[in-house]
DNA sequence: AAATGAATTGAACACCTGTTTAATTGCAAC
DNA sequence: GTTGCAATTAAACAGGTGTTCAATTCATTT
C-alpha cells in the first residue's frame, strides 16, 4: 500500500533539485560532482540514485521544467490587447520572470552544451517555441524590420539584464522593467 | 647562445593555445583535461607545462589576450566625427569584430566563474573598460535615458548576435552589421 | 511486536584529474 | 663527433569521477 503521507522520498527530490540547481548555477555542471549534491543534501552519494538515474538526467530535468514553467507562465499570462500593449506585456513578463529564477536562467544558458544530442534537441524545441512567442507580437506590430533578427535582438537585450541587475541595486526591478520596454518601444517603431 | 631561428618551443605555443581554444570553447573549461587538449597538439599531457604553468593561466591567458585584442582593435579603429557616426561605427566593430572571434567571445562570456578571483577581477576590469567606450559615446549622443542601463541592453543585444549568426546563412556579416545599426540608432533616440 | 518494503549507507568499480619529475630524445653549436 | 641544453616522454602521485550494489537502517502497517 502507498503511504498516506509524503514519503521520505517525496520530501527529498525537491532538495535533490534545489542543490542541484544552487550548486550548476555556482560552478557550472561539469565541475560539480554527485558527491557535492549529495553533501549539500545531506545524504551519500549514492542515495541519489533513487532521485534521478543519472546526473545528465538532472540536469535535463532542471532546464526542461524551466523552459515549460516559463511556457505555461506565458500562457496564463498572456493578454488580449493591441500588439503594442502584448509586447509591452512581453517585456515585462520576461523581466519578471527571469529576474525570479535567475539560477536556472543561468543553467539553461550556459549549460546546453552538456546535453546529450536528444536533451539538446528538446531544449532547443521549447526555447524556440518561446521566440515564437515574440516573433508573433513583432510580426503584428508590423516593424519594417526584420522579424526573426528583431526578435533574437530583442531576447538577447531582455535576457542580459539577468547578467546585471542584483536585488537592492540602483534601480529597482519596476525600474527596470519600465525603461526596457521604453527602449524596446523605440527599438520597432519605424525609423523616422 | 640563443638558437637563430624559433626553437621548437616558439611554434608549439601557438598551437597549443589554438587547441585549447577549440577544445574550451567546444567543451567548457572544466570538461575538457590536459591530456585531451595535449593529445589535440599530439603531445604527452606533460610537455604542455613548458607552454603553460597550469592550466587555469591557459583559461586565463585567451580570455586575457582576447579582451586586449578587443580594446586595441577599437583605439586603432575608433573614428572621430559625430557622436552618431561614432555610435554606427562601434556597433559594425563590434560585430564584425566577435564574428571573426567567435570561439574566445564564447569562452570569454562562459568561463567568467572559472577564473580565480584575481584573474576574474582582470578580465572584469577590461570589460569594463570596453563597457565604459560605449557608454562615453552614448552620452555623447545625449540621449534622455539612463545611460548605464543603455549601454548594457546595447551590448548584450550586439554580443547575442554570436549566439545564432552562422558564416553562409541567410543574412551575411554586412547585412546584419547593418540591420543592428538600424536598430541601435531607433534605441537611443529620443521617443516621439 | 513482528513484518514489510522503502530509503540509505559504505564500499567497491574502473577510470580520469592536474601536476611533477627522472630519464630520454633531438638538435644546434663548437 | 662531442658537448650541452631544450624539448619530450613515461610513469607516478594523490585524489576525484559517475555509478552500482549487497547490506543495513528506518518507518510504517498489520
Amino acid at each position: 500500500m502507498a503511504r498516506k503521507s509524503g514519503s521520505s522520498s517525496e520530501k527529498t527530490r525537491p532538495l535533490v533539485r534545489a542543490a542541484a540547481l544552487r550548486l550548476f548555477a555556482q560552478g557550472g555542471y561539469a565541475a560539480v560532482s554527485m558527491r557535492q549534491i549529495a553533501a549539500e543534501v545531506g545524504v551519500q552519494a549514492g542515495a541519489l540514485y533513487r532521485y534521478t538515474p543519472d546526473k545528465q538526467s538532472l540536469l535535463f530535468e532542471l532546464m526542461r521544467v524551466h523552459m515549460e514553467e516559463l511556457l505555461v507562465a506565458w500562457a496564463e499570462a498572456a493578454p488580449q490587447g493591441t500588439p503594442l500593449e502584448r509586447l509591452d506585456a512581453f517585456v515585462r513578463f520576461h523581466i519578471h520572470h527571469h529576474m525570479d529564477r535567475a539560477e536556472a536562467v543561468f543553467i539553461s544558458y550556459m549549460e546546453l552544451r552538456n546535453l546529450t544530442p536528444e536533451n539538446f534537441a528538446v531544449i532547443e524545441g521549447m526555447r524556440a517555441q518561446y521566440e515564437r512567442v515574440l516573433e508573433d507580437i513583432l510580426t503584428d506590430c508590423g516593424a519594417d524590420t526584420d522579424g526573426k533578427l528583431t526578435t533574437l535582438a530583442v531576447l538577447a537585450m531582455l535576457t542580459g539584464v539577468n547578467t546585471w541587475y542584483r536585488e537592492g541595486g540602483r534601480l529597482d526591478r519596476a525600474a527596470v522593467a519600465d525603461s526596457y520596454v521604453g527602449l524596446v518601444r523605440r527599438l520597432v517603431s519605424a525609423t523616422a
